[in-house]
DNA sequence: TTGACTTGGTTGCAGTTGCAACTATTAATC
DNA sequence: GATTAATAGTTGCAACTGCAACCAAGTCAA
């Protein structure tokens, strides 16, 4: 912590947060990006899908926080790839419901296994003490500001 | 953790810290950007001015992990806002020593006071337990990936 | 039915970013 | 000294982002 009122950047906590975010984030980026293509939104977006299957834009932006309009976008381009379809909702026909394709579930079963690999790696460096309560830190973290803004970036 | 080799967005350690991040820094924003009119980048570059004296734009590159081009821009617009002054070097004309102006010293003190506010907060909401734990476990997730890539975003 | 309001999703625009290529200056090698 | 490499910082460009404005569809109330 810094001396008597000075500030020092390196202890304020929203900077660290952004440089372990931006630290880890970078380096599994090569493998969605320049393995597959993928922007970050469209990861989280194939993420989103293959794990809960079927659901609407709508759905994403509430579960992952991203900005509409993000989502849009990624979700155009995806399906510009053959990733993923999307289906007017019978019911409501504002609804899109959006699936991903065979070559998206593919796309995402590689990801996936990837990712997971990469989480392992960084927690079995972090060490058991570590690892364990990193999770219910970072939730809880991130419920504490929920409560304000409800916007988002990335 | 996900069961049996699915992957779950939601428990990925990259996702949790920018979410986590993002949550932070958008509630400190507002400070710097519409109180001051600053960019991220522009006060991140004004706190470690604030907090290192003069120093070149290198120098800042290396402390903070920002990439070089949105140093020179941030020091571009804090410059022309009078917010810091460059010299040139009498030993390597290539360097340029930045210092803050008094404007910029008086603004980094507000932002500085409000930025200690904020974090005061902050930890005081999380609880003694984990604001004691969070900064050690955030350094370890920064010094692991430091092996690897050097590369910086935002 | 009509009108006001809400909601899912898209688009226009202006601003920011990352990367590669660039200039200018210094260091190293011959 | 001349040539080559390295370094500090800038710029052009294409991509991405956030915000506000927008469209189309659905809801609600009279």
């Amino acid at each position: 912590m810094a001396a008597g009122g000075t500030f020092d950047l390196q202890d304020f906590l929203p900077y660290l947060l952004n440089q372990a975010a931006e630290a880890t984030s970078r380096g599994f980026q090569s493998t969605y990006r320049d393995r597959y293509g993928l922007t970050r939104t469209q990861w989280r977006v194939m993420a989103n899908l293959g794990r809960f299957g079927a659901m609407t834009a709508r759905d994403i932006c509430r579960i992952s926080h991203i900005e509409k309009t993000k989502v849009s976008r990624a979700v155009a381009g995806m399906e510009a790839e053959g990733l993923l379809t999307r289906a007017t909702s019978d019911q409501d026909r504002r609804v899109e419901n959006l699936s991903l394709t065979p070559k998206g579930r593919a796309v995402f079963a590689e990801i996936g296994q990837r990712a997971l690999a990469f989480d392992a790696d960084l927690r079995t460096r972090l060490g058991p003490d570590v690892a364990a309560r990193v999770d219910s830190i970072l939730r809880e973290i991130i419920a504490l500001q929920s409560d304000g803004a409800i916007t988002e970036d990335d």
